[in-house]
DNA sequence: TCTTGACCTTCCAGCAGCGGGAACCTTCAT
DNA sequence: ATGAAGGTTCCCGCTGCTGGAAGGTCAAGA
């Protein structure tokens, strides 16, 4: 089948099927005409990696579980582990912006939003609170 | 004062003090020798991008920022308004995360973690669940 | 005075993860 | 025959820097 097919059945765009191609995640077969062909197993496979960037899996990451579903010796324990260190990097990020929400809040919080110009959010910024962003 | 005293108390490194003004944020003096010369407003404009980038806020709206810093006539409003733009992005951003948070947490949970092959984790990238990170 | 090393300068390349668009070829329906 | 709708390659752009090469400058020590 041609790419545009492909595309519609794994919810890739065009653009982004070819582009894993470049970086060697998948390798369609070619027809005599130069257009790339894509069987069931590429499908499946491309599905696999549309669902698994859903999921905020990095390229390289997502890479390293396609190797893993094809070894039919893999040990579960490995997909586990990959998948908990990707869930401490969301929680990570999602404590990061947390504190983050909070201080912008504060900020918000303290700017009257009028037409004058004294402005505490210009003031933090240039002056500077304790607490800012990142810890 | 030379770039490297500048970065040591804005807090920003060498290079990325050099991209800031290729991008037009801020504009030195220059020496005799070529060497950039900033001076205490440079510093502070500097610091104000610091801190502002700290909060997450992008580069062009750091632009609009310091614009609406050095406008005397401008009123606080404005300001409030694009620190609540950003805030609510933010809370988009958590949303967004956390139900990450969720599918990744249940297919992990699923999962045995021992040395034999099944894994529903892989099986739930091929197969898809209902539920998947993005709305 | 010479040299060393820490600065400074410009320019170029690269990261993730694609998206847009040019310039061209193929296929299909009319 | 023709035109639209696909396909192909290639290269540039985005964000926000970061690293490195190749060179100029400056202050201090031997």
């Amino acid at each position: 089948m041609n790419i545009g097919d492909a595309s519609a059945l794994c919810g890739l765009p065009v653009k982004t099927i070819r582009y894993y191609e470049d970086i060697g995640l998948i390798e369609p077969a070619r027809r005599n005409n130069g257009y790339r062909d894509y069987v069931d197993a590429d499908v499946s496979r491309l599905t696999f990696l549309q669902r698994a960037r859903n999921l905020g899996f990095s390229i390289e990451t997502c890479r390293s579980l396609l190797k893993l579903r094809e070894d039919r010796n893999r040990a579960s324990a490995e997909v586990k582990r990959i998948a908990q260190e990707h869930l401490e990097e969301i929680d990570h990020k999602i404590q990061e912006l947390n504190a983050l929400r909070e201080t912008l809040h504060d900020v918000i919080d303290a700017c009257p939003g009028d037409q004058t110009a004294a402005c505490p959010i210009l003031d933090e910024l240039a002056e500077g609170g304790r607490r800012c962003g990142k810890t």
